[in-house]
DNA sequence: AGAAAAGATGTTACTTTGTATCGTTTATTC
DNA sequence: GAATAAACGATACAAAGTAACATCTTTTCT
């Protein structure tokens, strides 16, 4: 199972996780010829400001606010980025949160899903072939061709269970 | 594995399941001393209309626009009805389309999920432990502690693949 | 039965999330 | 270096969902 789970929920050295997520992006965006603007990447690292999911205009007002960009930005910007780095696989939306999250291992091809904790909301990534072969052989019994999946399973992390 | 995917993907007699779901719908809510109103009833109905999920303000339209209903009806009324719904287990939301679904077998616990055709858009509801334990298992494996599951499936339904 | 409490609805106004549009700027290509 | 494509700034708007409060309907408790 190919998961972030370990350091998500635990105490780590997060500037870590910021600059191997800034690496990997760029080293893609380079690779896929797509450009990695100077907002692209702010939207990007505001993201992985931690491990917990931000919501649009979360995005708006941190980098807003933020004494390093000189002036406001607007909605459509940010949700610019955002397509971009959806696109890229760089990122990936919580539906159940309308939220979005650093993907922690872009490029490699996963069928992902996601672990989030009610208590402290840091979310986890996750793939594993068990769950992924379950859904496609129970979608198989209803002759269903599957195409892409949402799956956010909701509860407690290691760290915040008593 | 529970599931309504035989009917839902294939010509039916609908009027069986609208009928079904309202009768299980007042048995239920007779049984918990719930009050199934005139609104309530009616928004189940609507929902029930199909098996696509439908948003909230379609619901909204679909009541304000029909001649049974003497008067237009507000959002929060709908939103009431919905939450009320949702409690009692006779409708699930679908987070990836903010859309909202009858349950074809509320009452039994199940844990759930749905495929949803890009095509048609019509949802069947499943159950199957396999998923349930793969998922489980490996929430399991980083020791985090499920307390509820999203899983929506998109893809293309037996009726719509060519 | 009648008062009191609880539950449900009607209505207005508002918040949050997400987009369409258009003019301008910045890269890229030829 | 002009033409083209891609990206951004800004305004305005659409879609989804809720807070608040007045009113009405049930239920409960003498």
């Amino acid at each position: 199972m190919l998961t972030n789970s370990r350091i998500a929920y635990h105490r780590h050295d997060h500037k870590r996780c910021i600059n191997a997520a800034l690496c990997r992006a760029k080293e893609l965006c380079d690779a896929r010829k797509a450009r990695l603007t100077p907002i692209r990447e702010t939207v990007l690292k505001t993201i992985w400001a931690s491990h917990r999911p931000l919501g649009a205009y979360e995005i708006v007002d941190q980098i807003s606010q933020s004494e390093t960009s000189a002036h406001r930005v607007f909605p459509p910007t940010v949700y610019r980025a955002i397509q971009f780095l959806l696109d890229q696989g760089l990122i990936h939306r919580l539906s159940s949160l309308n939220a979005y999250i650093g993907c922690p291992f872009p490029g490699n091809y996963h069928s992902d899903f996601f672990l989030i904790c009610e208590q402290c909301g840091s979310t986890a990534e996750c793939s594993d072939d068990q769950v992924d072969h379950a859904v496609i052989h129970a979608a198989g019994r209803a002759n269903f061709q599957v195409e892409s999946k949402v799956i956010e399973i909701v509860g407690i992390c290691p760290e915040c269970q008593v």
